[in-house]
DNA sequence: ACAGTATGAATGAACG
DNA sequence: CGTTCATTCATACTGT
């Protein structure tokens, strides 16, 4: 296997696994639970894009928990706000062909994919907490709300989704490249 | 951590597998063997990063053969993309290795490395079987070659963050936004 | 039952 | 920012 360990990487993380996961190598960033976990608690309290100074902040904060640089701050907000939304995107695309977009009640006839949208909600549902200190990274939400149409036009030829869905009546099985 | 993706509901599967690859345990996409093979045959005619819509139509096709999400196909192809340059890699490595050592002392002889290499060229070669469409992924030996840098590194900061830091002796541990 | 492997999933890092 | 790459974690699978 690859057990080199002398090199310039430096392993934290020891910090007591319990449920004995990671060996932890090193090379890249490994955070420690409780960096993730406040990451994750600023993060939902509504910070998306921290400032540099704020990345500063925060890096300089959790270095009491392990190694880390103000880089991974960055680009841990990054990839979290980039996978929220990425998420929320293939999954709003998956749900799409029987909740008419909001059905008027929870009607939700095929419980096949509900599990998954239950999923989402409770992960999202608590934004607002601590939402009362001038963040600058301000209404995010806002922010959001406004940019979200941009997003979806990336390949508008397919918006067959949208509304209707009557195409689970799928042809038994064509998948030449071209039908797709 | 983030385990909100890790349950992907349950398992459905049971299409009598031949070789008894019908695990049926779930909390993970257990694709049948239908849905592995249509993937691989789409693979194997050149497809390796699907569009968002391509993404879906896959799924929802595959779904004629049991439970599939998007992101099942999303990360079929992220993985088995990898892997394959994964592979590629370790393979090239291995045979430069074979000809510097060997070159000088034999001819090629021993044979061990050729036919994984001879495998997949021929795993490669039907690309252009299929390339009648807009595929948007194209060619990726030719990216690959341009990707080729500095995968090293990884300690050196090129980080535009990195020059900042004076203030702050760090209060044992405040993160409430405002103190950011 | 266990070691080794194949592969689904997650995520840090980085590119365009 | 959305995407893609590399690496790692976790689990299903297989052979012994």
């Amino acid at each position: 296997m690859e057990m080199d360990e002398g090199l310039s990487g430096f392993c934290i993380k020891g910090s007591g696994k319990n449920n004995g996961s990671s060996g932890t190598k090193c090379g890249r960033w490994n955070p420690t639970t409780e960096q993730v976990r406040v990451l994750t608690e600023l993060f939902r309290s509504g910070l998306r894009t921290p400032s540099t100074d704020q990345i500063q902040n925060i890096s300089t904060q959790l270095s009491f928990y392990g190694k880390i640089e103000s880089k991974n701050v960055f680009y841990w907000f990054q990839n979290h706000k980039a996978r929220e939304r990425q998420k929320r995107r293939k999954v709003s695309i998956d749900e799409n062909d029987f909740i008419s977009r909001d059905n008027l009640n929870n009607k939700i006839s095929s419980s096949k994919r509900f599990f998954e949208v239950m999923e989402y909600q409770s992960d999202q549902r608590v934004i607002e907490t601590l939402q009362l200190f001038p963040l600058n990274s301000f209404d995010e939400n806002e922010q959001e709300k406004l940019r979200f149409h941009a997003n979806e036009c990336r390949e508008a030829s397919s918006f067959p989704y949208t509304i209707n869905s009557p195409e689970m009546d799928l042809p038994p099985l064509d998948l030449r490249l071209s039908s797709l």
